[in-house]
RNA sequence: GGAGAGAUGGCCGAGCUGGCUGAAGGCGCUCGCCUGCUAAGCGAGUGUGGGGUGAAAAUUCCACCGAGGGUUCGAAUCCCUCUCUCUCCGCCA
């Protein structure tokens, strides 16, 4: 969410800056409900001043005894006229609320401008491309020769979408969460964290799930309960209403958790394999971090993300989003994509963000400033790191074999008990 | 699921027979003093959000004692609903 006095005294700014994510809000009902409030206000606290004045004089005479019945009398007017107020005022505010909290974030000043995905430039490519004497498979086709992957039985038990791993497939998918949480934990400095992997209401709106992105989240029948669709959402909430203390910031989280989404408006896209699923394992790094570094600590996060694809010598590039394709709740995004030889195409496999003060102001998560009187938001950062089952499927299309078997990246065997190699 | 207790400022903790209590006291923090060093000691200050005036420093007003309603001229204090925490019983991996 943006800040109610940003929007007022920037109005046309952020207007053009929502015009280049193709988006648009109502700005004439804000700025009258905007004006309106603020004479409504101005009226109720000028009442309740005298309210409070006259509540004083009538305890006074109360003591000596005398007569407050006047008083008394005018004053059940005041009561009366500030309710109503009260009433007209909530109402005002709830308007202006429903604008603001539909309101995407600002794009940062070094984000390309864009219209959509075909317009995000590339920043880097890592690695070569990985290149065959034969015709490379898709994932899929090996997984399933290999019964590592069952996509026909993981549908009679749940339905389309989702994922049931055997043998070899399943000790992958644990072996590279093992991996990715020690190289964060240990070489990158971040703290594990094991959170709840279904979250309440608040918390959706918080980082910006809600209330404009209902249709893409899991919801828990007779709860207002939430599966969570990214690590991100738990872990950015574990300091809500917090005042944090600046000496430990930035905050480092490294968390793994399996994410569901309901993929709503994907119909037919990557109907197969992996790649888009409604249950997903994945570790997640967030940061909470002082304003003036953020994009320092974008920087470092992504690059702390990029190691898990150079360990495991994956081919990879990362673009940078432009302002058409950015997220709700994002100033600033890259997305690291994986090369996948079946397709000859790159594919997301993480996406690390800056939100700037966005999440933090929904999440009223603060930090004081050292010799400085008040507070100030923080900065909330996070980014895939990375994602497990597009690794899988990587690592299954780069390092397949002739004779249809896989070849373990040397740097996962010894959290596969010594494997090199995954047969039929 | 049943019975009971509780939720107060960065933290701990009074107040809860309604009226200078934004809130005692303590801790922490900041500044100053003192002191061979450290520790201790002394003094002052120290919540958040919003509105008005002002160039600013500042000043003033309003709100906030888990959340939302209600009673009242007036609510941290009384009533209702909800959320969470704790204790006992039941159930349970």
């Amino acid at each position: 969410m943006l800040e109610i006095k940003f929007v007022r005294q920037n109005l046309s700014k952020v207007q053009k800056a929502l015009s280049t994510r193709g988006e648009t809000a109502d700005f004439e009902t804000f700025k009258d409900c905007d004006a309106r409030r603020r004479t409504v206000l101005l009226e109720i606290e000028e009442l309740r001043h005298r309210r409070n004045v006259v509540s004083e004089q009538i305890a006074g005479m109360k003591k000596e005894g005398k007569d407050a019945n006047i008083l008394v009398v005018e004053m059940r007017d005041v009561s009366a006229r500030i309710k109503a107020l009260d009433k007209s005022l909530s109402e005002n505010e709830e308007t202006i609320n429903n604008i603001l909290i539909r309101i995407p974030n600002i794009p940062h000043a070094s984000v390309p401008a864009g219209k959509d995905d075909s317009e995000n430039p590339i920043v880097r490519q890592i690695g070569k491309r990985t290149e065959f004497e034969f015709v490379p498979k898709a994932h899929w086709t090996l997984g399933e020769s290999l019964g590592i992957l069952d996509f026909d039985r993981a549908s009679k038990i749940t339905g389309a979408r989702f994922p049931l791993y055997f043998g070899a497939g399943a000790r992958m998918e644990r072996a590279l969460i093992n991996f990715m949480l020690d190289i964060h934990t240990t070489e990158h400095g971040y703290k594990e964290v094991l959170p709840p992997f279904i979250v309440n209401r608040q918390s959706m709106i918080n980082t910006g799930q809600l209330p404009k992105f209902a249709e893409d989240l899991f919801k828990l029948e007779g709860w207002d309960y939430f599966m969570i669709p990214t690590a991100e959402v738990p872990v950015t909430n574990i300091h809500q209403n917090e005042i944090l203390n600046e000496d430990l910031l930035p905050i480092m989280y490294a968390a793994y958790t399996p994410c569901f989404r309901s993929e709503a408006g994907s119909y037919g896209k990557d109907t197969r394999g992996l790649i888009r699923q409604h249950q997903f394992n994945k570790v997640e790094l967030v940061k909470f971090a002082r304003p003036e570094t953020s994009y320092d600590e974008l920087e470092k996060l992504l690059n702390n993300a990029e190691t898990i694809l150079k360990r495991l010598e994956l081919p990879y590039q990362i673009i940078s989003l432009c302002t058409g394709d950015l997220g709700f709740s994002a100033a600033k995004t890259y997305d690291i994509e994986v090369w996948m030889p079946e397709q000859g195409v790159y594919r997301e496999i993480s996406s690390c963000s800056n939100f700037e003060s966005f999440q933090a102001r929904r999440a009223n998560i603060r930090f004081r400033k050292k010799g400085k009187k008040g507070t100030e938001l923080v900065h909330t950062l996070n980014g895939s790191g990375i994602a497990v089952g597009r690794t899988v499927a990587a690592i299954l299309e780069n390092y397949q074999q002739a004779d249809g078997s896989v070849i373990i990246p040397e740097a996962l065997r010894s959290y596969m008990g010594g494997k090199e190699v995954i047969r039929p």
